[in-house]
DNA sequence: TCGATGTATCGATGAATGTCAATGTGTGAA
DNA sequence: TTCACACATTGACATTCATCGATACATCGA
């Protein structure tokens, strides 16, 4: 298990580069590939646009088990993928964890994904 | 394995959706975790982008092997699975397969990860 | 302090995955 | 036909993963 795995934040997935944009350096490629192994799996799809449909969009584990139909230690197990790939934050408020979506590491991943990148000005980090 | 799941078209998968627009259905969610799962290994990021890189956009297996530093068959079950997600074409010409990235399928799933979709139509059906 | 509640962790298990060596298949050239 | 080459498939193996029940941890209210 890849417990020591450092949490991959925005800087860390620094990579802009386009798939299509040519040959990837192997860090990027294992850290692109670790963000879209979080997202190949179903029940992580759907835990994430459960989120968004929240109000709020956020929501606790007891939003979430009902709605998968899977056990509160999975559903847990699995937002801790999520967290771990930078896709999802946690917040403890009292008994109940909020988790959330961040917004600007799907744009990263979209943007990545994307063939047509806009015409970005150049030198642009990110 | 999921062999008989039904190859992934572009229709297929006209889930248009952002993942964060609201809960999604079970079928969308599990074409979106295959093509997920698809990019959810460093490999295969990696074959992309060298394939991108690669004069006219196409590859065959004997471009790609050493370049990941894989065996051809490795190399050749990966590419399976990225044609399998619909990520990438195969055209046999002589004794040589020549891979190419399918733009379209990489901008669908550009689109479902943007968290702030353009101003789309009502009612565009993708 | 004690009990109830929401989550996380642990241990186990069956399934899927990545990898290779060996072998099979199809194509083109001699 | 025969050979060489490019690629796919098979079989095997170790690793990872998804899932659950049981249990531990943390917080809040009584």
């Amino acid at each position: 298990m890849t417990t020591s795995l450092p949490p991959l934040t925005l800087e860390a997935s620094g990579c802009c580069a386009p798939v299509t944009a040519g040959v990837m350096e192997v860090a990027d490629a294992q850290r692109l590939a670790q963000m879209f192994k979080a997202l190949g799996d179903p029940t992580r799809v759907r835990l994430l646009s459960l989120i968004a449909a929240q109000t709020g969009a956020e929501a606790c584990v007891c939003d979430l088990t009902e709605p998968v139909g899977l056990s509160q230690p999975t559903v847990s197990h699995h937002m801790r993928q999520l967290v771990g790939a930078g896709l999802v934050t946690r917040e403890q408020r009292g008994k109940w964890a909020y988790y959330a979506i961040v917004p600007e590491m799907l744009a990263t991943l979209s943007r990545v994904l994307d063939p047509q990148p806009l015409q970005a000005g150049p030198g642009s980090s990110c």
